[in-house]
DNA sequence: AATTTATGACTGACTAGTCAGTCATTGTCA
DNA sequence: TGACAATGACTGACTAGTCAGTCATAAATT
């Protein structure tokens, strides 16, 4: 019985680190933990890549793992399961775009100015990048990921409806917007950013959709139409 | 239309035919192609049940089988596959609503009267309903089935767009409506009724929202208040 | 009896998760 | 500094389980 193992697993193995031949760089990016990270990250990526593009089910962890170039037992260091991972990957996608976006708006100018400049970020950082197929993603798969819905409404909708009504509230009392009854339902202001990022998902192909020009018409409607010239 | 329950799977092995001992009548409700139409109809019923639980790939067509209370093999007695069942499925969902929906308006009276009509069948038909459900479903499957989208944008989109649209053409040439871009971007018009369907979903548990009165408001904001004037 | 319809055990392809083994890197000591 | 030992990140073949789709058989119908 000395058959040798029936595993060959010495036999096609890459080299583990080309990473620029700096095998001991104290300022360069070739120690363990950093390049640790490196490949966590690219875990992240390509993860995230393939959730939006196939949704939780349908992905498969062994096309993640070729993605980011790693073996799928790596996956396994990270994270421990593919649902921790879809949630965490969820999670931390969003957080902090969230904080930015969250964070205390200076009402310098008008509050429209503030709306619009927020519609701007959001136009830049969400509707043409993959923020908005991560809120695809978020509908797609919410119920049957609680744990992500109840994250989600207690880190961005609640916390961002409430700003939004802030401001309306603000806008009201200063005259720029009339319609009082708005500020019960920020979600209104909001809306048609929704839907852009949803057309963009689905429809884009068949009638592309200027998000900017439109979310543009949506604040004269709230706001009046600009009078200056 | 499912007149028995479909769901009582529980009592082993079920009658076949639970017909009213009529092996020939020509005007009764048991010959052969009226039972196969109501399994398949209890397979439909059972399939949507499933698909807006689990999405697509996590549906197993055993559950939808024994939802159903037939056997597997049955199901391929009426679908090719699960996939074209799906895409059938969604389908036949949403046609007959678009079709009532899309009927040519007769704007008897003020467009908004028109409007508000749509918006309350919305409420009754789509927004409380499991045809909410679907457009979440389209929402979430679309960008991995394209023929979905495709069917979608071209019977849905494009038609309720291009009808909403001429009416806030009319309502702008009679003075109801004062912006007059917005009849650029009718998506502005149905927004609330989209975010409404994906809050119902996602966030009902956390915030219930009152659609209708949302929808109200959102009126008000785009014709103006009711009392004034 | 012949034909149509329904069944559900079965198959084969597929995949999440595991773990024994490898080896580049790090630590230790002379 | 150089040689050797210890570490643990990484690998990928493997296991155990799942599920879409099939088909030989059975039931119902004509």
């Amino acid at each position: 019985m000395t058959s040798s193992s029936p595993k060959t697993p010495d036999a096609t193995k890459q080299v583990r680190s080309p990473r620029s031949g700096r095998p001991n760089d104290p300022s360069g990016a070739s120690n363990r933990a950093e390049r640790a990270a490196e490949r966590r990250a690219a875990i992240v990526e390509a993860a995230l890549t393939e959730f939006i593009a196939r949704g939780f089910t349908a992905t498969r962890l062994d096309d993640v793992a070729k993605r980011a170039g790693v073996a799928k037992g790596t996956i396994y260091l990270h994270f421990k399961d593919k649902e921790s991972m879809f949630e965490e990957l969820v999670r931390t996608a969003l957080v902090p775009l969230v904080n930015r976006i969250a964070a205390p708006q200076i009402p310098i100018g008008t509050v429209r100015d503030v709306i619009e400049a927020f519609a701007a970020t959001f136009i830049r950082e969400v509707a043409n990048t993959r923020r908005g197929d991560i809120i695809r993603l978020i509908v797609a798969e919410g119920p049957r990921f609680p744990a992500i819905a109840d994250f989600y409404y207690r880190e961005v909708i609640s916390r961002g409806l409430a700003g939004m009504r802030a401001l309306i509230e603000l806008a009201i009392a200063r005259g720029e917007i009339r319609q009082k009854q708005l500020a019960r339902y920020p979600q209104i202001v909001v809306a048609p950013a929704i839907v852009a990022v949803i057309w963009q998902s689905l429809f884009a192909r068949h009638s592309p959709l200027d998000a900017s020009d439109m979310l543009r018409v949506h604040l004269d409607l709230i706001f009046g139409e600009r009078s200056e010239t």
